[in-house]
DNA sequence: ACTAGCGACTCAGAAAGGTGAAA
DNA sequence: CTTTCACCTTTCTGAGTCGCTAG
């Protein structure tokens, strides 16, 4: 075993698949060299290093984790090649990014460029002539039309489409100091509208009661409607994960009593244990069964009546333009589901009336009708917010709000916003690394848990990790870390468990600078079990500082810079030109990943997980019992092989005599059942074309054919080859080089598979990787953005699109 | 000057819904 | 060819972040 191989940690080589999870990682602090001019000289000028021991990692850090990862992973290939695995146009756009950035910060933009912009600009209102919002309303509501016109229908809905393209609004195009939010101090005082219309929210319908009784110790009981709606809300979710939670069950309970007291007509029920909600539970399950038996026309009708009378709230017009509103609906009523061990999970969440209900509108504009005998709570014309609707909801009395869609000009360019943001970053972090690396050692413990925190925010990515209160579920970020979230293993490994946000669990283990080390170990002593470890930190005097380092820098954007650089990096590494389109598509996934796992983004696994994972080692092993049938074949038509390939003289390895014979056993079964349903079929289809059935002995004839195989099987299995008479040693040699690829493929599968159980893409691909590397990378390789952004994630970034084919995060 | 509380926004996984490939 | 199942997308709403303000 060679000195790299031992350095990397029995954990990470055995559930190689589980990145995050009990793996090592070498994490030590930037020792950045003061006198490189260029921070994005520093970068690239990072060596990194063939070994890992901890004496020469000391100078290889300037990399984030994931790239530290890979580095353990793949220190072989790294040994040969390391400054040169930096590509230039990384240098050369790092410094173009400088130049642009001065240039811009100071609104000095060239002459040139800023007749282009204003020329571009000049073509918007063209555009929203061509589309004014009632028109296109009418286009989207067109109805479903007849067979006929079915080549009429495709010209209609590429019109439709082109319509809709024209319809956007190119926000990117324009003049960027005309955007809101775009000056560095931040988008407060800024003006987002001055002209703001919509349809307002839609309300959920009134509950339709089903007069399903349920059960008080043992004896049907009858509730009022409210009360019945209540009961419900618990019944639906009777055999779900909320349904068996306690603390779930004491706070349903709590408020259903409430609801109860109500009203005299309802019974009074002491005790959660009597009550049996089953009679509502099934009947949701014959409703569920009901539905899913209605015929396609019937669920398109209903489909179409849903959308009718969505169409007015799907649409906002914002300065003359239409934009798309993400979520117009009130919430309904329900029972609370809170995450992890949140205490008030299983609250009854109550119905909002539209008199809670504000809306934000433009003075000039009409105010919409709502329900029948009621009014809207309030009207402003905040045109600084970008909400446009708004109410508290019970549990928490915190605030709702209705937004436009992920699609939209607000959207879009704050999203840009952030990415740039982030990708200013890369200007400043070597300095704040080193500043943050001085202050480590401070002697004031405020300014070291400070840079202590920093460190982790920066290195694994951590949440900020703001107070909580008692009223809601205990997870940390950063700076609430407590005692026992962090345990330290001398010499310099930090082993990480505790639950962040959603209570999702971040499990890791990494190996820090010696002085984080020693800080942590201080802090920990300090303050002793249950306290917080920066006990003199707040995410508040963080993001103070972290802003004086830089304009607009709070914590959050070491999330976004980190994941997006790492997206960029391993793309770069992971895509080969000439890839087929599945591999490219593969490696893109692989740095996908990566993030995710950088982010921690997890997801539950599936319930049929470990069946699937059977399933597919039974197809494995199916394809190994192929292969060795082959070779022993090959082996007794030429016994010299054995000699010239050696690697086909020996054994697949987990294929044991009883699984053969199971195999076999059900190979068989299976053969007799499709050998009796084909015949069965084929004389039912005879039966009704009117012609003459098969006999049974047919079917006989067919199931002693099923019988020679056992046979033949049987014998095999007692070690007598039979070789059919045409075969020779080049078939055979082929269909075994057939059988490796489709082994290797299925391998590659079962791989890929597991370590995705829990991790989720989803997210980090949303809302952190910077779709500008994304649409670069799918320009310089050839690859369709449809194969990478769902059709939703293409709008959303559409902004994205707008950038020249070298770009570089 | 400090802190708690809150408003408005981004980010998060579960659940519902849809789709296409395998059985 | 139909049905089933696994996977992907969209919807939903809870859970964070972070700056501001009031006391």
């Amino acid at each position: 075993m060679s000195d790299s191989e031992d350095d990397i940690p029995l954990s990470q080589i055995n559930n190689g698949p589980i990145i995050s999870k009990a793996s090592t990682l070498i994490l030590n602090a930037a020792p950045i060299d003061d006198s490189t001019p260029d921070p994005s000289e520093a970068r690239t000028s990072v060596t990194i290093s063939a070994s890992q021991d901890k004496e020469s990692s000391e100078d290889s850090d300037d990399i984030p984790l994931t790239q530290r990862k890979q580095q353990l992973e793949t220190e072989k290939t790294l040994a040969s090649d390391s400054d040169d695995d930096i590509p230039l146009a990384d240098k050369r756009a790092a410094t173009k990014q400088i130049m642009k950035q001065e240039s811009s910060d100071d609104d000095d933009i060239p002459l040139a460029k800023k007749r282009k912009v204003q020329a571009k600009a000049k073509e918007v209102p063209v555009s929203k002539v061509a589309s004014s919002p009632k028109r296109a309303a009418s286009t989207v509501s067109t109805p479903a039309p007849s067979k006929k016109a079915k080549k009429d229908e495709v010209s209609k809905k590429k019109l439709k489409k082109e319509e809709e393209e024209r319809e956007i609004y190119r926000w990117w195009e324009e003049q960027t100091s005309q955007r809101a939010g775009d000056n560095e101090d931040g988008g407060d005082g800024v003006i987002r509208w001055t002209e703001l219309s919509h349809y307002g929210v839609l309300f959920p319908p009134e509950y339709v009661p089903h007069g399903i009784q349920m059960k008080y110790d043992g004896k049907p009981v009858t509730l009022t409607p409210e009360a019945e709606e209540v009961a419900s809300f618990f019944a639906a979710l009777l055999e779900s994960d909320h349904g068996k939670n306690p603390t779930f069950q004491k706070n349903f309970f709590s408020d259903f009593r409430e609801v109860l007291a109500k009203n005299p007509k309802n019974p009074r029920l002491e005790r959660f244990d009597k009550c049996d909600f089953t009679p509502i539970w099934h009947q949701f399950q014959l409703d569920k069964e009901r539905k899913k038996q209605l015929t396609k026309e019937e669920k398109l009708k209903l489909k179409e009546e849903r959308q009718k009378i969505e169409e007015p709230f799907l649409f906002a017009t914002v300065d003359g333009r239409k934009e798309q509103i993400g979520n117009f609906r009130i919430e309904p009523p329900g029972l609370f589901r809170g995450r992890g061990d949140h205490p008030k999970t299983g609250r009854l969440k109550r119905r909002v009336y539209p008199e809670q209900v504000t809306l934000n509108l433009g003075k000039e504009s009409p105010i919409p009708p709502t329900l029948p005998g009621h009014k809207w709570g309030k009207i402003v014309h905040d045109q600084q917010a970008t909400w446009l609707a708004t109410w508290k909801e019970n549990i928490n009395d915190t605030s709702k709000y209705v937004f436009l869609a992920p699609n939209s000009s607000w959207k879009g360019q704050s999203d840009m916003k952030k990415f740039d943001k982030a990708r200013e970053l890369k200007n400043y972090v070597d300095k704040i690394r080193a500043s943050y690396t001085a202050d480590l050692k401070d002697k004031l413990s405020e300014v070291r848990q400070r840079a202590t925190a920093m460190y982790l925010i920066d290195r694994l990515a951590l949440r900020a990790g703001n107070e909580k209160g008692d009223e809601e579920a205990d997870t940390v970020g950063c700076c609430s870390l407590r005692y026992e979230h962090v345990t330290l293993e001398p010499p310099n490994t930090v082993h990480f468990d505790f639950l962040g946000k959603d209570s999702i669990r971040y499990e890791n283990t990494v190996q820090v600078d010696h002085q984080v080390f020693k800080n942590l170990k201080l802090f920990q002593n300090q303050v002793g079990e249950g306290h917080a470890i920066f006990d003199r930190l707040t995410t508040t005097g963080l993001n103070k500082h972290l802003n004086s380092c830089m304009p607009g820098l709070s914590a959050k954007v070491f999330r976004t810079y980190n994941a997006s650089f790492t997206c960029q990096q391993q793309l770069d590494r992971l895509t080969n030109a000439d890839d087929t389109l599945p591999d490219k598509i593969l490696s893109f996934n692989r740095a996908n990943r990566e993030v995710a796992v950088l982010c921690n983004h997890q997801r539950a696994a599936s319930k049929s997980h470990a069946q699937q994972m059977v399933k597919i080692e039974d197809k494995i092993r199916t394809i190994k019992y192929q292969r060795m049938k082959l070779r022993k074949q090959l082996f007794s038509l030429d016994a010299s092989i054995k000699k010239k390939r050696p690697d086909l003289a020996e054994d697949e390895s987990d294929l044991d005599d009883d699984w053969i014979m199971q195999h076999d056993i059900d190979t068989i079964a299976k053969e007799r059942e499709k050998v009796q349903t084909k015949f069965h079929k084929q004389n039912e289809k005879r039966k009704a074309d009117g012609e003459p059935l098969q006999p049974d002995s047919e079917l006989k004839d067919r199931l002693a054919k099923v019988e020679d195989l056992k046979v033949q099987l049987d014998k095999e299995r007692g070690g007598d080859i039979s070789v059919a008479a045409n075969m020779t040693v080049h078939k055979l040699l082929d269909r075994i080089a057939r059988l490796d690829d489709r082994l290797n493929a299925t391998k590659i599968q079962a791989t890929d598979k597991e370590e995705n159980k829990e991790i989720s893409l989803g997210t980090s691909k949303m809302n952190y990787i910077d779709p500008r590397i994304i649409v670069a990378w799918c320009r310089s390789y050839d690859v369709p953005m449809e194969k990478v952004y769902s059709k939703t994630l293409v709008q959303k970034f559409r902004w994205a699109q707008d950038i020249p084919d070298d770009w570089k995060f």
